[in-house]
This record gives structure tokens, sequence and C-alpha cells, in this order.
DNA sequence: AGTTGACCTGGAGTGCACTCCAGGTCGTAG
DNA sequence: CTACGACCTGGAGTGCACTCCAGGTCAACT
């Protein structure tokens, strides 16, 4: 199968813009064109736009998902480099992930002093909560 | 205690131009000063700094900070609305969790494949592990 | 008295990741 | 046959969150 560059955007959930910017900076390969000279977009590339958008999602930088696509090309002789990269951005997801954590487990603290503070609207002295708040 | 802004920048994790840009766009408010008119950040002021940096870690954009900030100069009228700000945080960055933990699994279903293109090196005929990599 | 180093100000510059625009080409529907 | 909508190109513009700079003040050390 193959689709125009409006479907494609609206598989991959980026915008027509971004498909082509993504293009320009080689993230991706240029697709096939149909005989009008628009983009055809193979399953093939929808397939790495899904992956692209994952490793957007954990925060790569553009810069290194460039390195992958790249390292791509060069086929079989740089599957270490890549697996070196994955590896080391699931590094860097997982530290993510326990920093969250531990803002959310601050969020959830504050939130309950606000519920306090809440409770307690007519016993208190305005400003007092200003200081844990 | 008060602290230089060197100080108070080891101590926040910030640079020293980041916290004179977090006054100017008042996510701060201005810190005491010294006879020479340097400024001298007492405790509390470290404290703020502390959450604000756990909000930008969540990802909150400066455009809330400084809504949140702001809410917490008018007192305690504005906790409801300061709660409701950091419950749609809280929300925001379990979901955001929960994305990472996606792309966590298929970093390590990659990984996997790329480790088993390392051990069947010898078998692979070129080209081949490119389908799924 | 002079030099150093930390700090001050207002404003300009940076890097990232898009996003938008003007002006043009096609293929199909009325 | 012309009007429309979807697409094309190269290049400029945007928003965010800093980051850097020039030129200056001040207290302390030598």
């Amino acid at each position: 199968m193959s689709y125009s560059i409006a479907e494609a955007a609206r598989r991959s959930g980026l915008s027509i813009d971004t498909l082509r910017y993504y293009e320009r900076i080689k993230l991706l390969d240029p697709p096939a064109r149909d005989a009008a000279g628009r983009r055809a977009y193979s399953d093939d590339d929808l397939n790495w736009l899904g992956f692209l958008t994952k490793l957007r999602t954990t925060g790569m930088p553009i810069k290194s998902m460039r390195e992958y696509a790249s390292l791509r090309r060069h086929g079989v002789a740089s599957a270490g480099r890549r697996k070196a990269l994955l590896v080391e951005q699931r590094r860097s997801v997982a530290e993510r992930i326990a920093e969250l954590q531990g803002c959310l487990d601050i969020l959830d603290y504050k939130i309950d002093n606000y519920a306090q503070v809440e409770r307690n609207v007519l016993g208190v002295e305005p400003g007092r909560e200003e200081i844990s708040a």
C-alpha cells in the first residue's frame, strides 16, 4: 500500500509540514513519488515514522535520531552502534521515569496539603498556609 | 540563612543567568539585597526554587508556573485554583509515565532484536535484518 | 592605589523543533 | 474549460527556555 502525505500525516500523528521537514533533515528517506510527483509513502515508511515518533516521545533529540537513521542506511555493519544508541536511550528513559515518579510523589504531597487547607479553611489564619505551599 | 546568587545557583541546580531570568519573568519574587545591592536568597526562596524545578521536570511550561507563582502571591483565596493546577499536572505526569513505559517496552523489543542479530551474525544475509530494524 | 573577582543591568543572541508562507503545478468535478 | 483542492518548492518566521554579552559597581586583598 502507498499513502498520500495527508494520509501519512493522519496515520503517523505528525503534521504534513513535519513530514516534509523530517525528509529535508534526512530523518526519513525520500519516499516514492506518484506520476504527478506527489509523495507516496510505503508501509515501511510508516513503520519507520512510527518508530521515530516513539524515539521522539522518549525525548531523543533529532540529532541522535538522524544518527540512527543514517546508521540504518549503512546496513548490518552498523547494528552494534544502533543497538548501543537504543541501550543508552533505554537507560535515559528509565531514569526519566524514576524522576517523574519522584515528581508525582511531591505533587501528591502538595495536593494533599491543599486538600487539608480546604478542609480547615475556616480555622486558618491568612498567610499561614503559604509557608508550605 | 541567606545565599549569594552563586550559592543559590549551586543549591538549586539552576544557572546564575537562569535565576535572574526567573526573577525577570516573575517566577521568583525579587530576593532581598545585601548592603552592596547584591541578591541575598532566603531559605524560602530556595524551597520555592526547588519546587519550581520539580514542576519544570514534569514538563510544566513556564507560562503555567508563572500562573501558579502569581496565585501564590494572592494568598489563601487562590488555593483552590492552585490545587487544580497541581491536580492537572499530576494527571499529565501520570500519563507521561505510562507513555514512557510503552516506549521502554518498544526499546526492549528492539534491543532484543539486535541482540539476536548479533548472535546470528554469521548466518544472516545482508539487508535481511533491515526489515524489522 | 591598583587589581581582582563576584556581582549588577538591559538587551541581544542561541538552539531546537517545528510551522507558515508565497507562488506554482496537477488531476478531477461541475 | 475553469474552478477547486491537494500537493509541490525554497525559504522565512515562531515560541520556548534559556544563555551570553558589554559595560559598570563594589568590597577585599597586595
